[in-house]
DNA sequence: GTGAAAGCGCTAACAA
DNA sequence: TTGTTAGCGCTTTCAC
């Protein structure tokens, strides 16, 4: 079992500086051509492989990426972690996941870990429940750049700063324009706390849509709730009990956890669904193709959206060159998927 | 912003040497306590964080765990990894997770990334396609102890490599139990390869509850298949399609998503579930409560296994002190969670 | 019980 | 274009 060849083995035996030997593998570029050859070939042969810890401690900083996510039981996260994963490993970087569990105090623990981890950059999907963002603005000090995914947080903006967040207005507002165009009248719509940017455009998309058409939006058909299994069958329940003239004939939960818990509590009150109530969610998790009838959803494009937040953050590095550090916002498009849950054929 | 303090500038402001310093916030046993003392308060006042790179570099690992699970989009593995993470995090540990996307190539990769970046530890469920265990041996080589967990590789055993696995065998057992305990006769088996330990055991129970009720197993109702949603309603399709004696009355699904697929079809056909049909499935996915019927299934408690892997792979760790690098197996109970799918009333 | 010294493997300023 | 030098922050002999 013979040592791993370091750095310092390969300049030897090519007669060379370390540093030049450095200077060839980042293919720097004031190293000639044939000795950039020459190391890389050594390299090759003897399987070098560049200590990272050595680096890290030199430069001050890792090769890791820090992910924060409010947790990882659940489709979406999970898809958005694949995709961050992927690209990041084609980029040469770590990733580290941590859990907020939707927990303020989590989450500037996580961060700090991170912090402390010397990570060469965070993504960070924001836990509903934070209210005070000093935890980001300590990263950012420390010269991390930061990317929020799906979640933002709308103050902070600034030259560290990348987000990359799906069109929640036009995912929302595509359902209920899908809802009204299956003869949908009164369209309920299940919220979470509107302070959280996916869950307040999602609500101005159902409001929109409702305008558009012409129909005047009715306030006791926009319930916040949970957006849980739970929450959402409570704020069915809370539906259904209203007066025949004024009982929704479509719900648009904010997403498809709530939806399911909904669906379940009409079945269960023997409310037909799609026939009596259109019914559709958000976020394409797995089970909506399980569900009876399976539920119409928007795909949040998960792994598209870890991908381009790696590739934001890559931006945002010193390395970048010229260009780095510039913030930049993405949108993605989301993609509607009408299931039965919402089609009256 | 003012630099992060370093060891040496404890030991400088208490007029100790860094030696001293790093013993005593080791709690190493010859520092007297009264200079413990010292240091672990200036340690808190400054909030002194150490250097984790730095310390790797020298001790020639880092305080990183690598978990290289098949997959993240689903909920037993996501639940490993909460359960991982928050162990890990309580230890001082980081974690690095990969994923396998149950490719054996990949997985040798993600084994050779971790070893790359000297973790102190590997945590591993196997992909299923897995036939060469090179790259485990070599981790082991390198004195990187290894945890296998759910899913091991069997023929590996030596003192670096422990194990945490569900007693799948139980958990199928009182799961046909259940089945025949409805009244059931012709008890059938969707299950995955049985080169899997999960699947032979799982089968094997099956065998052995039939067998324990004076039934002779009837070879087709084991059904060979890809344990998706997709695979278990073609496995469905073809149990159907058995004249109306050799039909089963109950199915036992290797796991929750074939259970689903093949629930869709048998409803689809006119079977009613779990009157004409019981199901049941295995993982306790969080879908399972969601279908219609609900569904039932046997809980493999993810988050518990996540904890013991990280426990069993700090008692191999060369700190641990005396007893360490004992190899150990450990082998959880799994819980039987009965849903209407089941149960014939 | 504490200190001095060396070095983990790499990179970056500076010199040639 | 390449080499020299220094040092990132920590741990660990070895000496006292």
């Amino acid at each position: 079992m013979n040592r791993r060849a370091s750095l310092l083995d390969l300049a030897k035996t090519l007669g060379l500086a370390a540093s030049t030997v450095s200077r060839a593998l980042a293919d720097h570029h004031d190293v000639s051509a044939a000795t950039k050859a020459r190391v890389r070939a050594l390299a090759a042969e003897l399987h070098y492989q560049p200590n990272p810890l050595a680096a890290g401690l030199r430069r001050g900083r890792s090769n890791t990426l820090g992910v924060v996510v409010p947790h990882l039981t659940g489709y979406f996260f999970a898809q958005v972690i694949e995709g961050i994963a992927s690209e990041a490993r084609q980029a040469g970087f770590s990733v580290m996941v941590c859990q907020s569990d939707e927990n303020a105090a989590h989450e500037a623990q996580a961060i700090e870990l991170l912090i402390n981890a010397q990570v060469a950059g965070i993504l960070v999907s924001r836990s509903d429940a934070t209210q005070d963002f000093a935890h980001f603005e300590a990263a950012r000090q420390q010269g991390i750049p930061l990317v929020f995914f799906d979640r933002v947080v709308e103050g902070l903006k600034g030259p560290n700063i990348s987000s990359v967040t799906l069109n929640d207005y036009l995912g929302a507002r595509q359902v209920v324009e899908h809802l009204l165009a299956q003869g949908c009248r009164r369209v309920a719509h299940l919220t979470g706390p509107l302070t959280v940017n996916i869950h307040r455009h999602r609500h101005q998309g159902y409001l929109d849509a409702l305008a558009a058409a012409g129909l005047t939006p009715d306030p006791r058909l926009t319930v916040l709730c949970e957006l849980s299994q739970q929450g959402g069958g409570q704020a069915m329940r809370r539906l259904l009990h209203l007066s025949p003239k004024r009982r929704p004939d479509a719900v648009f939960a904010s997403n498809d956890l709530a939806a399911v818990g909904g669906l379940q509590v009409a079945r269960r009150q023997g409310v037909r669904v799609p026939q009596d109530l259109a019914l559709a969610g958000f976020s394409n998790e797995v089970f909506t193709t399980l569900t009876e009838p399976p539920l119409t959803s928007v795909d949040q494009r998960g792994e598209q959206m870890g991908r381009t937040a790696v590739q934001l953050l890559q931006r945002m590095l010193p390395a970048a060159g010229q260009h780095a550090r510039t913030p930049r916002g993405i949108v993605l498009k989301p993609h509607l998927l009408i299931r039965e849950s919402s089609l009256r054929g």
